[in-house]
DNA sequence: GACACATTTCAATAATTGTTGAATTGTTCT
DNA sequence: AGAACAATTCAACAATTATTGAAATGTGTC
């Protein structure tokens, strides 16, 4: 992943109503929500959901279907695991002894924490 | 992790600079380096860079520690497992089955990406 | 075709973030 | 104490992002 992309992504996730968004869609995987739904569940207006919905979409962590005339959306979860995968490889960034070692020492169940190998 | 710290890691790491600067600081992790050695290599003036640095340091992904007259920086490496950890659980959300089946399709070398299992 | 509906686009404004140079704080060295 | 240095804070301004209501686009239904 380049790190214009990236950058782009973390925007998009920087705002409490934008991630709460992309949480909504992985719920409802695979079906998404067409945006009358998401404005519900989120209590926001038409015009404001839009404009978020578009930062999510420039930086590609959802998609876009027309059915009818309603638009649904969907998250885009394998670019959620490019940049999980992005991310993993910055923190050890050639030194996956470092990682390792943090893990090892983390409060966080290592269950859900990366693999962070130096044959990556 | 609550939402309010996610978003202000995200923040944090929306911004070119600020990617560029937390990899710096991975690269010389443990030791770290002081602010006038990163305004060297990443070629920005000592305000702007303070000002980065702040916003790095509100977001907890960089720790500060007085040495002399100088301020050493270093990346706070759990941090960023503990948020990788937080994406995992977001991008599976109850549903690891999702996520693995993506992950199963993913290009991306099994390797470097996140264990999302139920057993969580 | 006319109407209701789903959603977006547009325009205006408010709020936040990014950048720059000058002034300030605190440290070291002699 | 005084000079040199490291880094931050401050003030001003430019640029971007967030929010709102009104108007526009496109779709289905009678």
């Amino acid at each position: 992943m380049e790190t214009k992309q990236a950058t782009a992504i973390f925007l998009a996730l920087s705002a409490d109503l934008r991630l709460d968004l992309f949480r909504l869609l992985v719920k409802y995987a695979p079906d998404g929500l067409v945006a009358g739904e998401i404005a519900k569940y989120l209590k926001v207006s038409n015009t404001n959901l839009s404009f978020h919905l578009k930062a999510l979409l420039h930086a590609g962590l959802i998609t876009v279907e027309k059915e009818g005339r309603f638009l649904r959306y969907r998250a885009n979860i394998p670019l959620m695991l490019e940049t999980i995968a992005y991310l993993t490889a910055e923190c050890c960034s050639g030194r996956p002894e470092l990682c390792r070692d943090f893990r090892a020492a983390s409060a966080v169940s290592a269950a859900v924490l990366p693999v962070c190998d130096s044959k990556k």
